[in-house]
DNA sequence: CCTCCGGTCAACCAAAAGGTTGATCGTCGC
DNA sequence: GCGACGATCAACCTTTTGGTTGACCGGAGG
């Protein structure tokens, strides 16, 4: 039986020499290439497939430094027309936000481990993965678990608008005069976001919402 | 000349494995233990000074797992009483805001690398801490210097720590409680944090202090 | 058809935050 | 020793927020 050859996906070097080291140690996995971003990624995919050596898994990080995110490259990778069938994408990463999960299984990633994962269970999921199969880690299926069981009171459109308002540090007149609605409406807006969010006071309602992604800081 | 021995402390075993495969390949750099966590390396540090075999150098992780981050870690390893000279400790890190860098050389670190650092980086990081010299990576020592130069903005520690409770949604008096000092203080704080940031409310003291860098978003 | 829900608005009250002035204390540098 | 500055606190007042209640409209769905 052929190795499982896998592309290593990670801004960071050190990252990038630890996943190399601990996957070398495994039986019938090899490091077929690493890129530090996206664009690399997606150049070193195309590569070896003209090479005829296809990459069975790709393992990439969600975040990295440049413009383009884990996600957006899974979907790439994902919609890459080249070579027919693409590679399992399985995300490694730091943290286990719902969003980052949601979006990286909606983008189509295999699976979803995090970063400080044993590296028996990061050998699990790559073998995993190379076979078709999902892999989630432990935390990650629990969470997800728990999200159907209990889902989180959905925030409406027009309260995530206002609540991007807010983090910009708006006042209720402002953030009124900027949606052309009247003060006591934001006001019933921001209460309805405050119980929602489980918090009571406008910092905290940014502090959640950035923690869960529901809006992006930059 | 005798091998550098470094201890490394890192909650994600993917990381310290490519510390420890990319400080091994380095002449005169050995990986005396390994720890996940700050009590972790607190003990190492204790049972390899016991055995006579002290570490030269700490890197260390600024987020870990547990409750004691880098900081605190860096702080008892610096007070660390037994062994007269505590090791040099260098903060290898994700991130370069202004809060974690200073809160780091305050608590007594050596150095502030990211983890996004090429590997002749690191090494030379870890020869200079090694020597008792200091070692900061360029981007963060750029922000240093320019921290200097700008005394426009300049907000003080204490500030800096403020903006940051602020940041997590608390409001005066709890920010008063967390840091035992009373809800006037925290009020003419504020008040000099507002001028110093342009702004004048504290949701726009969060988006700006989040835009400069100045504390992380988390 | 009628109910549920999102979005809109109002009035009122309580609590929190913001603005101002002024004061004490320590440390640092000149 | 003096002056500057950061950190601390107090009292007072104004503005902003938060919390509650109640109401109207329009669309989606049973």
């Amino acid at each position: 039986m052929n190795a499982i050859r896998v592309l290593l996906v990670d801004d960071h070097p050190v990252v990038r020499a630890g996943l190399r080291a601990m996957l070398s140690d495994f039986e019938g996995i090899t490091v077929a290439a690493e890129a530090a971003d996206g664009g690399a990624a997606l150049a070193a995919l195309a590569r070896l497939h003209a090479l005829g050596e296809p990459v069975d898994v790709v393992l990439m990080d969600l975040q990295m430094g440049d413009g383009m995110d884990g996600v957006t490259a899974t979907g790439k990778i994902k919609a890459g027309a080249a070579g027919q069938p693409p590679p399992p994408v399985l995300i490694l990463t730091t943290y286990d936000s719902d969003a980052d999960i949601l979006a990286a299984v909606e983008a189509g990633a295999s699976g979803y481990m995090l970063k400080d994962a044993p590296p028996e269970q990061i050998r699990q999921a790559v073998l995993s993965a190379a076979s078709g199969q999902t892999a989630l880690a432990p935390e990650v299926a629990a969470r997800l678990m728990g999200r159907i069981r209990n889902p989180e009171p959905a925030l409406s459109s027009r309260e995530i608008q206002l609540l991007e308002l807010l983090a910009t540090g708006l006042g209720n007149r402002a953030i009124a005069k900027q949606l052309f609605i009247s003060e006591a409406t934001v006001k019933t807006h921001l209460g309805h976001i405050y119980g929602k969010l489980g918090v009571d006071n406008r910092t905290a309602a940014i502090s959640v919402a950035t923690q869960r992604r529901i809006i992006r800081r930059l």
